[in-house]
DNA sequence: TAAATTTGTTACCGTTAGGTCACGAATGAC
DNA sequence: GTCATTCGTGACCTAACGGTAACAAATTTA
């Protein structure tokens, strides 16, 4: 049944989602992901589909590994107050440690191809919308109403948005502080 | 001294900020900024420049109008509160009625060019500082500290993203009223 | 009116974009 | 071992990209 890959898809769309995630879209170019991957554009083509399918592959791909793994931190702690500090912690450390500010790969799409591509524009959503409900999950007993975590969801992402521009540590660690103010101690 | 121009300098700034804004700096073409302006490229690279500085000229533009603008709002209502109030309603009044999802051009532009393009980079730096100084200042009193300006403009940000990324009506202004609770009523 | 200057228009440039085709090499199933 | 299948590689395509050069038309200053 033919010769098997030399590559692994999943090293290859990690790669890719790396580049999208860093560049964005159309900021990214064939070449781009060829070197990314070191595979030939024929092998992504073959694999993946086009470049817009490569980019909502990459986007699913975002979902299993990088919100997955902020979805573990927030259900492993219990107390939603704590579960979301060691969230925001996580993120800023990123910053502060590795220098890492690329953002959040999916508020980043959510800015830069919604209003041009309706298809991943309606991924974009569903995904912003299972974060939400994650956030309400880990809220628990403490959430009083939808809107909590409605307001933690936007402070989640102005908060990447600004590290990604270049907002200073202190600054980062005070907005964290503040939106946990809104989580109510008990539970 | 030469002949006189046959088009208005400020007009064809405006038109290629609606561009930019509406799809990106990468999204946009040379093509859509001369269909945009209804001016020959050449007209366009001999006023403005290259793309880049086309780009950061949409970007002073957009801060010498739509924020500037925003920013009156602020200033010209006496109580935190209710100023902040009349701000997010009329940018969501601006999704509900007139359907606009383009969001803040300043917040598209963070998510968008700050990683690869480093002097679009500090210009949107400065730009979020000056935004956020607008918002203490509007504060006053109110302010406690300098946290509370820093998670309005995050929310602020959050809130712009998710109206461009489709959220509803409904949920944008449960999050606008959540902001409202963090401002302090008295002043 | 004459000269200087800046306009709008046309054509053109090299480069890169996303995407496809054709083919030899490798390896699976039988 | 044979054959079908899938791989990796290279060349190639058209279209669009950002950007420039050359030039005639127009208009202000002197």
């Amino acid at each position: 049944m033919g010769r098997t890959k030399l590559y692994d898809p999943q090293d290859a769309i990690a790669a890719i989602k790396n580049q999208f995630w860093a560049k964005g879209f159309e900021g990214t170019s064939l070449q781009d992901l060829e070197a990314a991957t070191s595979l030939p554009k024929q092998t992504l083509y073959r694999e993946f589909g086009d470049k817009h399918q490569m980019y909502l592959k990459a986007l699913g791909d975002y979902e299993r590994t990088e919100i997955l793994d902020a979805a573990t931190t927030l259900s492993s702690i219990s107390g939603a107050k704590k579960a979301f500090e060691a969230l925001f912690e996580k993120i800023i450390d990123a910053v502060d440690i590795s220098n890492d500010r690329r953002g959040c790969f999916l508020c980043n799409a959510s800015a830069d191809r919604t209003s041009i591509d309706h298809e991943i524009g309606a991924q974009v959503s569903a995904m912003l919308e299972r974060w939400r409900k994650t956030f309400q999950t880990a809220l628990g007993a403490a959430q009083q109403s939808r809107e909590l975590s409605d307001i933690l969801l936007a402070g989640y992402i102005g908060l990447r948005v600004l590290a990604r521009s270049g907002l200073n540590v202190v600054q980062l660690r005070g907005i964290a502080a503040q939106m946990l103010t809104l989580i109510p101690a008990n539970s």
